[in-house]
RNA sequence: UGGGGUGUGGCCAAGUUGGUAAGGCAACGGGUUUUGGAUCCGUGUACCGGUGGUUCAAGUCCUCCCACCCCAGCCA
């Protein structure tokens, strides 16, 4: 068996074997490991997004793929920065996603005592110190880059002193800042993170979840290794920036001879063309007031795609499309339209919507007549079912699907020009009605009543097919026609002095008032749809009401005449 | 200038005892179609970052070089 073979039962077939996967594969092998337990360890600070989705998928997965765990782990030991509002959020984002914890919910803070007493045993081993340096004086000595750094002169402190200050840090007795427990490295590794890194800081600060119960708080990198340990994780898996930690990682797990213990692999992060996925950016569009909130159907976090209409299936099938490794990459956002196009063209029905209103007056139509339509919710899966819509003297057509002077490709309405009202008839522009500005208002036309149902007896090539609906029976609704929030592929792409929000799309919101076919009427916030030939819809889960249901573009569907329309220009 | 990483078609990404470059997205062309949707078929001379070398044979091994990313929080 070669070593990118996936491991025996696992559930891994089809799969591209990563490297993560390959590192597991071999470690079940050769007897490292006789499981896998991973965790996914959010910091509850702020709102999950795509980036996160790439580690949720990657964790969780390979915890179900290799029948193991993968423990939901809030890594929360800054008090300052934190709160509920966030591990909240967090869960309902994961579940979301689609996984599933079960008890394996646990916080870093649960082993506060126990990572105390870890660093307490540093302590004793002459491992670590308490350095009463300020802040400033702990950066000036820690060297540059090219050049070591200094010992502080309270480095050589007994283990007796360092013992009784950190109890003291512990109970109180000072204040933040005054000291700091470091580990007892190498002022002079080039590895600037080995340099007497910090593993204890005074915060008198309450936290989300011990409350008061301490002041002193563990830093990531002494908290995160001792918590993996605890819970007994076998991979590690964080993203490359903290390549230069693992170092540190193994040092405190091997200084403390915990065994066996678990190992810290890198992944490059998720990047995507014309969005941002930093935190520090996130907040800004939202705190600037760039978008509406974290949840804004425009933003990448997984409550804005959530609401913008994105499915848990488009999120899960594009992470495992994008592959895992360490190469820095930018993935195009085509790949993630594609793969929601792909799930939503299985499940959403089709509905008509017009969202760019042109009236049509068929006059050959009786006046006050109506026909009921039975329409298909699916156009390949009969088992969706059909609904009724409404046709009449007086319809709502899409304003694009008119052009006075069309080009010879274009396969829709003009003057003179016969074209297929989708399920209904075919219909013939006969006069085009304008306004003093000379913009169109209203289009007269007549219709083949031996065309009902859109098909006709003597095989007449219709080309173009269009969706409408009935004015007297449409049910007006605010529609959303969300583009994307950038200009540019690369957003921090600006001239001097500006920043990325430089970058944003002026027209990433256009809000319209529409018209839908009736029977959406009873449709529920989350509903999603598609507006024939325009995209798919979801109902907004904030701003509708009963009966006034308003509708976020998802996202459009693929537009092969824009292309031909963009290469016309060329 | 120290250390840690990465470089395979426009974008991702396989390639693992060296044997002569998967797949997806995008793009382009065509069939089919009551969504210019969906679907089906087809299209790429990738100097595998560059260089020199080992070898019958190198994306895969060795040399040197270049580019890009990360690290000097009592953030994570």
């Amino acid at each position: 068996m070669s070593s990118n073979a996936p491991a025996p039962g696992a559930e891994t077939d089809g799969r591209v074997r990563h490297f993560i996967r390959q590192i597991i594969d071999q470690h079940l092998k050769d007897g490292s490991w006789d499981h896998v337990a991973t965790r996914f360890p959010p910091e509850p600070n702020g709102y999950l997004h795509l980036g996160h989705a790439k580690s949720i998928c990657l964790n969780f997965g390979l915890g179900q793929e290799y029948h193991g765990s993968c423990n939901l782990r809030f890594d929360d030991t800054n008090p300052v920065k934190e709160d509920v509002e966030y591990v909240e959020s967090i869960k309902e984002d994961v579940r979301w996603l689609g996984f599933d914890w079960g008890q394996r919910q646990f916080f870093a803070s649960d082993y506060f005592e126990q990572i105390h007493g870890y660093a307490v045993q540093l302590i004793e081993m002459g491992k670590a110190y308490v350095d009463s340096q300020t802040a400033e004086q702990i950066r000036e000595t820690r060297g540059t880059l090219t050049s070591p750094g200094s010992h502080s002169p309270y480095r050589e402190r007994s283990v007796e002193e360092n013992l009784d200050l950190f109890r003291r840090m512990r109970a109180g007795e000072f204040k933040d800042g005054e000291h700091v427990l470091r580990a007892k490295i190498d002022m002079a590794h080039p590895n600037v993170v080995l340099r007497d890194p910090a593993l204890f800081r005074i915060r008198h600060a309450t936290h989300h979840r011990t409350g008061d119960a301490w002041c002193i708080y563990p830093m990531y990198d002494f908290a995160h290794c001792l918590s993996d340990a605890i819970e007994g994780i076998t991979h590690s898996i964080c993203t490359l920036e903290f390549e230069n930690n693992r170092a540190l990682y193994d040092w405190v797990l091997d200084t403390l001879g915990l065994t066996p213990r678990p190992r810290q692999y890198e992944f490059a992060r998720l990047n995507l063309t014309g969005t941002v996925l930093s935190k520090r950016k996130l907040i800004q569009l939202v705190q600037q007031g760039h978008v509406s909130g974290w949840d804004d159907p425009r933003m990448p976090t997984l409550c804005g795609i959530r609401r913008r209409g994105y499915t848990p299936e488009a999120l899960r099938d594009f992470c495992e499309r994008i592959g895992v490794a360490k190469a820095d990459s930018t993935v195009d956002f085509a790949l993630l339209e594609h793969c929601l196009r792909e799930d939503l063209n299985r499940r959403a029905p089709r509905v008509l919507g017009v969202v760019n209103p042109l009236k049509v007056v068929i006059e050959n139509y009786p006046e006050g007549q109506v026909e009921e339509f039975e329409m298909p919710y699916s156009p390949e899966d009969e088992s969706a079912g059909t609904r009724t819509v409404p046709f009449s003297r007086e319809l709502w057509i899409e304003r694009e699907d008119f052009m006075e002077d069309p080009p010879k490709k274009f396969f829709r309405l003009g003057p003179g020009r016969e074209v297929r009202l989708r399920f209904a008839y075919y219909v013939t522009c006969t006069e085009v009605i304008k306004d003093e500005s000379g913009e169109v208002v209203e289009l007269r036309c007549t219709y083949d009543p031996a065309t009902k149902g859109g098909w006709s007896q003597d095989g007449r090539k219709i080309k173009g097919t269009m969706h409408w609906v009935s004015i007297a029976h449409a049910l007006p609704a605010q529609v959303r026609l969300y583009d994307k929030l950038f200009v540019k592929d690369n957003p921090m792409e600006v001239e001097d002095g500006q920043d990325f929000t430089a970058n944003l799309n002026p027209e990433s919101l256009k809000s319209v008032q529409g018209y839908v076919e009736p029977s959406l009427a009873t449709a529920e916030p989350g509903f999603i749809c598609q507006f024939e030939r325009l995209g798919y819809f979801c109902v907004d889960s904030k701003d509708s009401a009963p009966g006034k249901p308003v509708f976020n573009r998802t996202v459009t569907l693929r537009d092969t005449w824009a292309q031909v329309q963009r290469n016309m220009n060329k």
